[in-house]
DNA sequence: TTTATATATCGAAATATATCGATATGTTTA
DNA sequence: TAAACATATCGATATATTTCGATATATAAA
């Protein structure tokens, strides 16, 4: 748990907006047809177009959220997909609390 | 409110520090001797002797965190005091729960 | 087994941040 | 008023971040 280092990817509006889309996947991006459901997240490409920027940008970001224990990533074949940590993004704020 | 810019703020080990050792003046800091109290925050001398960091890189950090609200400056005479904003550092801390 | 697709990594250019010493500004004291 | 002092600002250099296109890697489909 690196404050520094989640405030550093955190001072970025695109990976604000993919940690907050990832809230309601079901709500932000559209169905998936390789996996059942959005419980491994959703898969690089779609948050891809919906950011708009490139794809080794995207995949470059969520890597550094992944990094940070921000997200969580799933391979199945040829597509990753991320979730949320709850957990660490939980105990993120909590240290915020105490150590700010 | 600007999440983002508050977070690169925060994004440094001094900076984080500084607004950390504010929240106990008292236990982090030399008596002042032109102040009655910490009522009004400590001045910028106590604080780069703390930090070890150079006067100008010091007062920068500092107008810094004033500019995004995290600290609040009174000059008395010659010398500038700055204390937390504790308003603004809840609401970050509440804003990041409902963004993230 | 070749080809297509999804993602990751590399290398580069542009921009931003960190940090300093020097200097300017504002205030107090002699 | 001149000197001393505290803080702020300026200008410069080093380092880090942003973002891209190109390329590599891994997997699936033909």
């Amino acid at each position: 748990m690196d404050i520094i280092e989640i405030n550093k990817v955190l001072s970025n509006q695109a990976r604000i907006d993919i940690l907050h889309w990832l809230k309601k996947p079901e709500a932000n991006f559209p169905v998936q047809v390789n996996v059942p459901d959005f419980s491994d997240g959703v898969c690089v490409c779609h948050i891809q177009d919906k950011t708009g920027l490139s794809q080794s940008t995207v995949s470059h970001y969520l890597a550094m959220m992944h990094k940070v224990d921000l997200l969580i990533a799933t391979r199945h074949g040829k597509w990753t997909y991320y979730k949320r940590n709850e957990n660490e993004i939980f105990n993120y704020i909590n240290s915020l609390k105490n150590e700010l």
